[in-house]
RNA sequence: GCCCCAGUGGCGCAGAGGUAGCGCAGCCGAUUUGUAAUCGGCCGGUCGGAGGUUCGAAUCCCCCCUGGGGCUCCA
């Protein structure tokens, strides 16, 4: 996906074209509802909404008209004045709207209040409008929400509108062309295409993997697996489902329980395992351990369910059911820099694989509510800066934003239109191992607590795949691929041999398929090029006389007839190499 | 969970009170063809589910299910 333009100067016009025509929007609003009561309207990456407080949400008819009268409003080529206001009177001016007269709350003493105005409208404003509406050159208005004020679901629903603005009616064109290729690669038209996964209303948000699906998702833990052995984790199997008294000891029953499937049976309660760590925990407890023994990295792809509210699933990024390139790292507090690096840099040579470079990284540290002494959390936070200052990686810290248990590290990668999910993550827990009582023998005979550290690289398998989908447009790399190469016959008479050339491919390790479909080779062709196969292997009579086949990539057309041993090693080669 | 929108053959869509249609896919037949769609025929839908209004409902109303857009990028 195209990054943005930097040029700071369009940037900033953009900004400013987007916030007046908030203005300008609101402006509309108030003209056909006069009791609506404006909140806020800021410009967004590439729009603007502004929300009101109205008795009904709005229709797509009374968008169309808030659009025309925009468009009037903008013809009429008002003049945007600033004006600064006394707080006592701006107070007055906005004692009929609550959120307005809540916002001037929230605005230190001292800070200058300003108003806008436009033409007959005036609103509480910071600043940064374009001079005139006119300058508004090109607008569209693309949506209505819901949206809570402040975000926050104990306050009023408020009903939101959502625009977009540009310089020129060229550059909303262009917009409004990205957005509709990047729903051409939503992972969720891709996997229906290309046979992958699906859902069904009988397991809401759950997906089913199809045996393509299957193929790409066994592609994934294969990969994870040979880096583990290189990274020295060790692979655990453990239950899916763990009596509650588990769960309360581990805390989660009383911190998680609201996202957790429980069960009753003979007249006790499990719980699904939402997490994998207190089976982790129990393993590590199983036996008495040494220092000499740690680090011990359980590696789990047990499969987790997480009860997710209605309202936020989402296609495969965000499900109920799924499991993850999981691991539990149990180290002594001294151990905690150079695990943390040996898992970025595993983390780094996965995302190579997958040619993910845009990548967010965020360090986020000590909340408010917390446990664990302030030497450990020191000791975790500066070991864990360092390790991404050594790494050469960009990152934010997030004050506050650590899990009470821990410091984290979260690396973000952004889907086909800008959203972004986390994927990686690894995280310090300073409490799991109190809480299970975890113990090492120390060197000198001593009992000491392990550190745990909960990482995963690729995070959720299911997620993983709805980003890399969207990334590749469902071009998979030839080593995840679930069909690596098709062979296409162009005759009947060369049927047999094509059954000949599938087999020397099945007998390398690749997964190949022969097009003996009634088709001409041209619909052959376009066949496996929808399906984003990629290599079409054709044989014709010429191929079959001399033990060819002709080659034709996916990306980059035909390559010309190769003897079939050849092809065989140079797609093994591939595939090994993961190029 | 909350607000709005949507659910029609496997997939993509049309139909907006008079009893369901198109394309692709699938199946059958003809064709045996050199780098992105050969032609013809056939099959396929209790219109998400359950109620109601009506002489009559895919179309209108109510409830439920599922999916989608969103729910602090803060004047």
């Amino acid at each position: 996906m195209a990054r943005r333009i930097a040029d700071p100067a369009l940037i900033d016009l953009r900004k400013r074209i987007r916030h007046s025509a908030a203005h300008v929007l609101a402006e509309s609003v108030l003209k056909l509802f006069p009791q609506a009561k404006p909140t806020i309207g800021p410009p967004t990456d590439d729009g603007f909404y502004y929300d009101f407080d109205v008795d009904r949400p709005f229709t797509p008819e009374d968008i169309e008209k808030i659009a025309e009268l925009m468009r009037v409003s903008i013809k009429a080529d008002h003049r945007f004045e600033e004006s600064e206001i006394e707080r006592s009177e701006a107070r007055k001016r906005v004692q009929d709207n609550p959120y307005k007269l809540e916002i001037i709350e929230g605005i230190p003493e001292g800070e200058k209040i300003t108003f806008a105005r436009h033409g007959d409208f005036v609103d509480l404003c910071r600043g940064g409008h374009v001079r005139s509406t006119g300058e508004i050159a090109a607008f569209k208005l693309l949506s209505t929400a819901g949206a809570y004020w402040r975000g926050d679901e104990r306050n009023r629903m408020l009903q939101r509108i959502y625009g977009t603005a540009w310089e020129s009616g060229e550059e909303l064109e262009k917009f409004l062309l990205q957005v509709a290729e990047a729903e051409k690669r939503d992972h969720r038209r891709l996997g229906t295409e290309l046979q992958l996964y699906f859902f069904d209303p009988s397991a809401p948000a759950s997906p089913f993997f199809l045996p393509k699906g299957a193929t790409v998702y066994n592609g994934l833990i294969d990969y994870m697996r040979q880096l583990y052995r290189k990274y020295g984790y060790q692979e655990v199997i453990t239950p899916q489902i763990l009596n509650v008294d588990l769960w309360k000891r581990s805390g989660h029953y009383d911190n998680y329980r609201e996202n957790m499937f429980v069960v009753e049976i003979d007249e006790r309660q499990f719980g699904v395992k939402p997490m994998n760590c207190p089976a982790h925990a129990l393993m590590y407890a199983s036996t008495l351990r040494s220092y000499r023994d740690l680090p011990i990295r359980f590696a789990d792809f047990g499969r987790l369910h997480r009860y997710e509210r209605s309202g936020v699933t989402h296609g495969l990024t965000r499900v109920r059911s799924f499991s993850q390139d999981d691991a539990h790292i149990f180290c002594a507090p001294d151990q905690i820099g150079s695990e943390i690096s040996g898992f970025i840099s595993l983390l780094r040579e996965a995302y190579q694989a997958f040619r993910f470079e845009e990548l967010r990284v965020a360090l986020s540290l000590r909340p408010e509510k917390r446990v664990g002494g302030e030497e450990i959390w020191d000791r975790a936070e500066v070991a864990l800066e360092k390790v991404l200052e050594d790494s050469g990686l960009s990152f934010d810290k997030m004050p506050g934003e650590g899990a009470f248990y821990g410091p984290k590290i979260d690396f973000f990668v952004p889907d086909a239109i800008g959203r972004e999910w986390q994927l990686g993550t690894v995280q310090l827990d300073f409490s799991l191992s109190e809480r299970f009582d975890l113990e090492f023998v120390a060197e000198d005979g001593s009992r000491q607590r392990p550190v745990v550290i909960h990482r995963a690289a690729l995070g959720s398998l299911e997620r993983f795949i709805g980003v890399l989908v969207e990334h590749t447009a469902g071009a998979l790399p030839l080593w995840l691929a679930p069909v690596q190469a098709v062979v296409i016959p162009i005759t009947d008479r060369n049927v047999s041999y094509a059954d000949e050339v599938r087999a020397k491919l099945a007998e390398a390790g690749l997964r190949a398929e022969v097009d003996r479909s009634n088709e001409r080779m041209n619909a052959k062709i376009r066949a496996a090029q929808l399906q984003k196969v990629p290599y079409m292997l054709v044989i014709g009579d010429r191929e079959q006389a001399a033990g060819n086949v002709a080659v034709r990539r996916r990306a980059g057309g035909d390559l010309g007839a190769r003897p079939v041993d050849k092809v065989v090693r140079m797609l093994s080669d591939e595939v090994a190499n993961r190029s």
